[in-house]
DNA sequence: ACAAAAGTGTTGCAAGTACACCCATGC
DNA sequence: GCATGGGTGTACTTGCAACACTTTTGT
């Protein structure tokens, strides 16, 4: 097969993963065994394989050991300083990846608190703020943030959530009225159990999730 | 230098570069010569070279022949499906930019009316499709609808770009009402001269356009 | 005179924001 | 009984949408 006879950069996939864990908004990393950068600590990623879209390499960066599946996958934008890799020019498509409690992911990598980032190595810490950037805009537009729920869930339980990635209190009344009325979510019928306060009615997702 | 040892696909950028004049959204194409798709229209697209910066491949494209300047310019998304191009594995990272009258530009191409396009070669009319989606959004959020405008403009002038953007009309006094009290032009002092009416103000964007 | 665009306010509706109390449960 | 979150309504403000007529200029 012809090739075009052109400069080929290397092209990578970074992947910020999300999750929402104990009041915290969290990003997956995992800490780099070879030069560059070894030592620190980084996004995880994977060069570009022939013949794989690049939705497939960002699952498979994801679930090279896990087995995560449905994950909600977004690209992000795409890096390509030349100097970005101190070694070679390296061209890294950035995905964002949001992972619910239900997935139990337990895969390689550690879950880090996005406000007490260590430092990270390439320009990763510019592509996490981006990201982060991204899916607050989203929060308020988009149905993305159900993605962070399990199936079933309280409105108390998505307010929390909610506050977690944004960072700042969200008023109570205002959020059920916004959510209810906007028609996103139904009742379950059923009542969570537990805790020290009364039953909370459970909600679902209305409908698919758009982006 | 080391180089990484793995596959590297063929990166190129592709612009989809607007305009708006004759009461239409116009996009610059150019016919291919060589194969694949030798006689089709395309957007104008280059591989992008060794050391040389995302940006800078998108501009060096469009001013190829033509000098063109100040050209915003935005990156859009990363095309990557394996099959995209028939002969090679080519990722394509699409910028767009958008040219005002006063840029005058006389390059190679044709600009074509977007509710127009003859059937394009590669994913391009996807491109495109991305493009003014993206355009029209940022349209009502951003100040991205001046770019399109000389330095100096009337409130008439503007409200008739916008209106070719997004292909429906305006208000009149909603649209002057919303452009005046978001403070986002200022007046010149001076009158537009010639045509069959009153003459009109003059404005100009009253800070630098934001993204 | 006529055609063409400039310029100008009000009203209604929808969406968002601020704000406080009682209740059911677990411990 | 006390701590915890569940659940509920109103008033105000702001932004958006609908809607028509007079004025100035060029031909």
């Amino acid at each position: 097969m012809y090739k075009y006879e052109f400069p080929r950069p290397a092209v990578t996939v970074d992947l910020v993963a999300f999750s929402v864990d104990g009041g915290q908004l969290r990003v997956l990393l995992v800490r780099r065994s070879t030069a560059p950068f070894a030592g620190r600590w980084t996004l995880p990623g994977g060069f570009v394989h022939d013949n794989e879209p690049l939705e497939a390499s960002a699952t498979r960066v994801l679930s090279a050991k896990a087995e995560v599946s449905d994950v909600y996958l977004e690209q992000l934008y795409t890096f390509g300083d030349p100097k970005r890799d101190p070694r070679d020019r390296v061209i890294s498509v950035a995905y964002f990846a949001i992972l619910n409690p239900s997935q139990n992911y337990d895969g390689p990598g550690t879950w880090f608190d996005v406000t007490a980032l260590p430092e990270l190595g390439f320009d990763h810490t510019h592509i996490v703020d981006t990201a982060v950037q991204r899916l607050r805009a989203k929060l308020t537009y988009s149905d993305i943030g159900f993605v962070f729920m399990p199936a079933e869930f309280t409105l108390g339980e998505l307010q929390r959530n909610w506050e977690t990635i944004l960072g700042r209190p969200l008023d109570k009344r205002n959020f059920r009225k916004a959510i209810i009325s906007k028609k996103r979510v139904l009742e379950t019928g059923k009542k969570s159990v537990g805790g020290a306060h009364p039953p909370a009615k459970l909600y679902m997702l209305a409908h698919d999730v758009a982006s």
